[in-house]
DNA sequence: CTGTGTGCAAAGGGTTTGCAAGTAC
DNA sequence: GTACTTGCAAACCCTTTGCACACAG
């Protein structure tokens, strides 16, 4: 695990430290987009500033990407290899309304919105609902 | 469309205010989705205060719809008269990265997504590009 | 050694809350 | 008259900036 996270940060050109290390360990524990309170109930003795520029360095090197949940709370998750510089997902973001969670879903077919006279680069897909987890209870 | 406004707020149930006449106006008189920056610069004489709850009234009433540009901006479209109680818009937002301008546009069929075991409620699209005026020059 | 990252203090911007006075119905 | 709306002041929260010191490569 150690080695994974270290490899990922030399491969996107970014300095090793102990704080980046352990933000990244705690990224890469969930399989969700996790809010930023939750990365910071995580962490213990940790500068708020520097973990808001060090979520900002991660985005900009394409180790993380950003999702909004409905209160407008940034959550992160971290990006797919394929994911690449255009930063382009082909999974959805579901939120669900019972217990707020933000998951990365891979759906079947992506859709392929074309619209005359524009370019487009991206797009996302943002559903909300009711997840697995709380449908069966 | 002194009538249309008033007729709107009458059906929402909702009270019939010089402020929110001025309000729904600014939101009448744009075929897109404005920031609230926009409307501040709109309006005469205003408090910025009850703009917020104004806007957070006409959200919850299903009057205008809220989409958060790349900047975390906040803007505002009227909704669709098919939007209804769940809220559901069948058009996507599209964000142009040159003029920045917001808008609300139709495709020709909305995805339909589905996944196995989970409730979808609402769906959001949010496309970024290069918009049609933009693309000309 | 050099450029980059960290921690602290302070400030910024958008947004919310509390309350008293004003207004719609 | 009553409940809702407005305007003002203050507070809140998240986030950014500036700067000196510490650390990775």
């Amino acid at each position: 695990m150690k080695n994974k996270i270290e490899l990922l940060l030399k491969t996107k050109n970014t300095r090793i430290t102990n704080f980046r290390k352990n933000v990244l360990a705690i990224l890469m524990s969930k399989k969700r987009a996790i809010p930023v309170s939750f990365i910071e109930k995580s962490l213990v003795n940790y500068d708020r500033i520097t973990l808001y520029r060090t979520l900002k360095l991660f985005k900009n090197k394409g180790i993380i990407h950003e999702i909004m949940d409905n209160n407008k709370n940034s959550c992160y998750a971290i990006c797919e290899e394929s994911c690449g510089e255009s930063h382009q997902h082909k999974h959805i973001h579901f939120e669900c309304s019972e217990c707020n969670v933000v998951l990365c879903l891979d759906i079947e077919k992506f859709p392929d919105i074309k619209l005359k006279n524009y370019t487009i680069k991206n797009i996302e897909i943002q559903a909300m609902g009711i997840c697995e987890k709380c449908n069966k209870t």
